[in-house]
DNA sequence: CGTCTATTTGAATGTACTCAAAAGCGGTGG
DNA sequence: CCACCGCTTTTGAGTACATTCAAATAGACG
């Protein structure tokens, strides 16, 4: 059940065999349907989850109630409303599956537990935030591209293996466009 | 020249006189003009600036040469190009100050110095970059509001001191919408 | 096969952009 | 002190991009 995050964390740091087991002691496996709220808006994030498996979405609802996808987490991704979890503030996001799924919890204590016993971990951490920054740069970027075509392309580009597993309306959605939209981009791009 | 960091990085974690002698002895004060580049696309962001005083902004430059700002920076902020300063790698953003500013700068290898003699201090960039990541966040929140005129009510909601501090066009920019169309949202707010 | 959900289509509308020009504003030098 | 310059903000007309709404079509699943 942990090779698969033994492996992650070994990417960026050399844990020894008691870090690891000390870490994995401190998961929380939690299987979930698809379609199934991780999170609900306004809830607090007690979790940072590591998808072993499946596929999971974390989404703003503005007052309207419109959905506003901000990032999609698959295999070896983690998610969760980082302010909600840090703060222990009620959440603006709400996370939700998209497939049947697999995660590895750790709760903020733990979490803090295990910094303080095994300081090199702190490392981890801050460097997934990097990558996790980085990536919500990445996001920008592509959000500001002039049209609506210019982002689904960037999209597709960067992300090709997200077209076959997320439906389009959701992709949409992250794009902030409309499906429907998105739909005639699609035309157009195929023609 | 010290005392404003000291503070700002004693919110987070409790160094001692000695931990924050040795972190100090690692800054380096820059003293720059308005309109000035800090960071050109293309170089390799060598420095992470804590903002004595001043205001900077960080954009991304498309290949048609429009602008996207991405931060502004004042007082008690810091700012660089994430990715490009941990990876090494040339830098999307450009960094430019918009006032006179003063800066306290630390490089790659005496973060990672001061890191290795003082993990303490790993645990404050955690902190930081979990900061930095929360505004990123809501920052994306912010543009995805459906209409400009939203993202706009919501910016002078977050960041009143900006509006006196930044001209329009700029802030035009950070909402990913032209200065026409800004000048034309407030005209219609004032009635 | 029928039901439910997702995608596509089209027409009408609205939001935001482009381009061009005018007005406002601050600083500088005569 | 005023006139001029450069830069920012405002205005307006025309246009393009994207949305809304309603309806038709396609796909997935029991």
């Amino acid at each position: 059940m942990y090779e698969q995050i033994t492996q992650h964390i070994s990417k960026y740091i050399q844990p020894t065999a008691e870090e690891i087991a000390f870490f994995t002691s401190l998961l929380k496996f939690k299987k979930i349907k698809k379609n199934q709220y991780l999170l609900q808006q306004g809830e607090t994030a007690r979790y940072e989850s590591y998808v072993n498996k499946g596929c999971l979405k974390a989404a703003f609802i503005d007052q309207t109630g419109e959905e506003y996808i901000m990032q999609f987490a698959i295999e070896d991704w983690w998610i969760t409303d980082v302010q909600s979890f840090l703060n222990g503030t009620p959440s603006d996001l709400e996370i939700i599956t998209l497939e049947n799924s697999e995660l590895l919890q750790i709760d903020y204590q733990s979490l803090n537990r295990l910094f303080k016993k095994y300081p090199k971990f702190e490392r981890f951490y801050r460097i997934l935030n990097q990558k996790h920054q980085i990536s919500l740069h990445q996001y920008f970027i592509g959000l500001h591209s002039k049209t609506a075509k210019e982002r689904y392309l960037h999209f597709i580009k960067r992300y090709p293996y997200f077209i076959h597993r997320i439906p389009q309306y959701q992709i949409a959605s992250y794009l902030g466009i409309t499906p429907e939209y998105l739909s005639k981009i699609r035309r157009d791009l195929s023609r």
